[in-house]
DNA sequence: ACCAGGACAATTTTT
DNA sequence: TTGTCCTGGT
């Protein structure tokens, strides 16, 4: 029916969704490793070369830049041609080269700066104090949170019934207060992005009917994690003349936490007809038993789109399961397989560690250490989040535009040149006063300063106008490199003599790498240094495209979706900890943790091991823990347990141990120890047991020292004398 | 302006 | 336990 290069290695269902009618709207359910971005380009490169639709008339929307990146990359390399201005990224980049388009229509000016969740941060505390709201009854963490959430389901603050809920009642009294500093100030937060689109096309019919006749295909990736407002979105610009092509996985979604609706999936059925479902079952990636194991699993959650996953590849090996005693035996063992693995010919780069939260990498970076094993941590800080980029950005930024009171408050007085904070109120009253910028008001106020910080302020201005001035006909990198050093942050840290200052000064050097990196599209509505800055807020990831290196993958479950590896080590499956403990109770939270769990296992291509230990330090605290629910819902006969050599218990004789507390006292008892009993130590004194963990020479006894605190000993190591 | 020490909290994370 | 943030002292 249709010629490669098109159905080129495409199975049958895949071929049937890429080229599908155009005249309806299709629901590609693609499981795990089922090719879904491959479909998706697919798609566009049917529409393209089959259906003559110019690349301009194609809307495709992503969630992360990383799946943009390679959905821009593998388009390119399909259709043979530049794909330029295509409409290809993210919901908040497209969103944001609307609002570029079109700012004065939803009230912002040309230049209107991107809050990212630092900045929201700030502002959000600084309103709190402002109005005398308590931060210790209020965290403002979690207003922030509250506002975002809002803005994720498309409320506005008037909207918000708080009832008697004094939490809600009071944050919606800061979002309200929020929403009009942004509007005064120019400023758009991630979410506003979206909002503020929705409401761009929501009221300007013109407007509407020109982007719902352009985008005659609109296709969106990873539909399962889209947010009402986002929904909405895909919605106003779906008409009768144009078609949606929906890609998804309601068993993979995992960011219900974060606003993300799984039933927006089963919504597009209705809001979108005629529609076609299809559903992509075969799997590219994985051994039968590791598909087998993960379809047991995720099997048990209720209200799915049923889906079951299928491969031509063999059984492969069994899933291995270790019981380790202690979360460092469990990462001793999980590294030394690693050297297996690598001493059998794979490549560290093949082999990954995923966890459910990120507190437990530091064990297995540890270990690794000790093993000397290349490594890298996703996670973390990212680039353009990093306080010293912020600071050069900050730079850059107010140099471009000089009434960006962000950049502004964030490099007024870094490096320190002086201007303290009543300096700065100054400046902020006057510029609320006189309806103007930050920069301006100081110009204006520097009279009627004292001698001493009206100087400093004057060298601050100068410092600016001549940054300007000297940087204005650079290329960016240039720019950068100069304001660097005009600004005197290369300098600060030249002098800083603490140990981050080398990766400080390193980052700085790295920014300058990413400016050359920067490919700036010519027609944009931004200029070269406006796009880079968007960029830096937009994707503050830093990484262009750059290859692993040769080592182990350490990261969150979370960040692991989209990924594969040959050789996968899921860690920690514990009760408490996986299922986590704020979502145990809850029903659909639990349902979550479960496709959380299925899509780790759904990772590995040829061997996956699933550890957990008996007993974790978690928090200062060690606890002992039961496996997951998890692993006894995969059937045995896909689990090959591994025997612990170590191990001075089985887990059925440690249940014991933590069901009944009883049952630990009568152990103690059998040693010299007891809980209460008062003991004296050479180095600390005195102290009381308050309890104790393990039995024989590895017996740790928890202590209350009279002058030492609270410690953990080990009893064959302690000589403790009982008193 | 800067540092030490205390209080406090600690899934998951994109944009 | 670790990191972060705030405070109070110098």
């Amino acid at each position: 029916m249709i010629s490669p290069p098109i159905a080129d290695g495409l199975n049958e269902k895949q071929q049937q969704s890429v080229v599908l009618s155009e005249d309806v709207n299709a629901l590609i359910l693609a499981g795990a490793g089922s090719g879904k971005t491959r479909v998706l380009t697919h798609r566009i490169h049917y529409l393209v070369s089959e259906k003559n639709h110019h690349v301009d008339d194609i809307l495709a929307v992503t969630f992360t830049n990383k799946a943009a990146n390679e959905m821009k990359e593998r388009l390119t390399n399909l259709l043979r041609q530049p794909i330029g201005r295509m409409w290809v990224g993210t919901f908040h980049s497209l969103a944001h080269r609307l609002l570029r388009t079109h700012p004065l229509e939803v009230k912002l000016s040309p230049t209107f700066q991107i809050l990212d969740s630092q900045d929201q941060f700030r502002i959000v505390k600084r309103l709190m104090k402002e109005n005398g709201i308590d931060e210790t009854k209020f965290p403002i963490r979690k207003v922030q949170w509250f506002i975002n959430q809002q803005k994720d389901e498309g409320i506005l603050p008037q909207n918000i019934d708080a009832g008697y809920n004094f939490f809600v009642k009071q944050s919606a009294k800061v979002f309200d207060l929020y929403e009009k500093h942004c509007q005064a100030n120019d400023l758009v937060d991630f979410a506003g992005l979206l909002v503020k689109s929705y409401e761009l096309l929501k009221n300007n019919q013109n407007l509407l009917d020109y982007y719902q006749k352009k985008f005659c295909h609109i296709l969106v990736d990873e539909f399962q994690d889209t947010n009402r407002i986002q929904y909405q979105f895909i919605k106003i610009l779906h008409n009768q003349n144009n078609h949606v092509f929906c890609v998804g996985d309601d068993d993979q979604s995992i960011y219900g936490w974060r606003g993300a609706r799984v039933e927006n999936i089963q919504k597009i059925e209705n809001d979108f007809k005629p529609i076609i479902v299809i559903k992509l079952e075969q799997n590219y990636r994985s051994t039968g038993n590791i598909l087998s194991a993960s379809n047991a699993l995720i099997a048990k959650n209720q209200n799915r789109l049923e889906k079951s996953l299928w491969t031509e590849s063999g059984d492969g090996d069994l899933i291995n399961i270790f019981n380790a005693r202690t979360e460092t035996q469990e990462a001793q063992y999980v590294v030394s397989e690693i050297e297996n693995h690598f001493n059998q010919g794979k490549n560290l780069s093949e082999c990954a560690i995923l966890y459910r939260s990120n507190a437990q990498s530091r064990v297995f970076e540890e270990s690794l250490i000790k093993r000397n094993i290349n490594y890298r941590i996703y996670g973390g800080l990212r680039f353009f989040e990093r306080a010293e980029i912020k600071d050069a950005m900050g730079y850059i930024r107010l140099a471009e535009n000089i009434s960006d009171n962000i950049a502004f408050e964030r490099v007024v007085n870094f490096p320190t040149r002086g201007i303290g904070i009543s300096t700065i109120e100054k400046i902020r009253s006057h510029a609320v006063e006189n309806h103007t910028d930050l920069f301006q008001s100081s110009i204006a106020i520097i009279e009627s300063l004292p001698a001493r910080a009206g100087n400093a302020l004057q060298g601050f201005i100068h410092l600016i106008e001549a940054l300007i001035d000297s940087t204005k006909n650079l290329t960016l990198s240039e720019k950068v490199d100069s304001t660097l050093l005009q600004s005197g942050l290369m300098t600060h840290y030249a002098n800083d003599k603490t140990d981050k200052a080398g990766s400080k000064r390193e980052n700085l050097d790295e920014l300058v790498t990413a400016a050359k990196q920067y490919v700036h599209e010519n027609e944009s509505e931004m200029n070269e240094t406006q796009g880079f800055i968007a960029l830096a807020t937009l994707d503050s990831s830093g990484e262009s495209n750059q290859s692993s290196q040769e080592s182990v993958q350490l990261m969150t479950v979370h960040s692991a979706k989209g990924l594969e590896f040959p050789v996968v080590f899921l860690v920690g499956l514990e009760e408490d900890l996986f299922p986590s403990r704020q979502s145990k109770d809850e029903p659909h939270l639990l349902d979550e943790e479960r496709r959380l769990c299925y899509v780790g296992m759904t990772r590995a291509m040829q061997s996956l091991t699933l550890s957990y230990a008996s007993r974790r330090f978690l928090h200062g605290q060690s606890f002992y823990s039961l496996n997951s629910r998890f692993l006894d819902e995969i059937p045995k006969s896909f689990l090959n347990y591994i025997k612990n050599p170590n191990s001075d218990y089985t887990t059925t004789a440690y249940e014991d141990v933590k069901s009944s507390p009883q049952k630990m006292v009568s152990t103690l008892s059998s040693s010299i120890y007891s809980i209460g009993q008062v003991v004296n130590h050479a180095k600390f004194g005195h102290g009381t047991i308050l309890n104790y963990e393990g039995s024989g020479d590895s017996m740790r006894l928890q202590i209350k020292f009279q002058k030492a605190g609270t410690k953990w000993l080990i009893s064959s190591y302690a000589k403790l004398e009982i008193v």
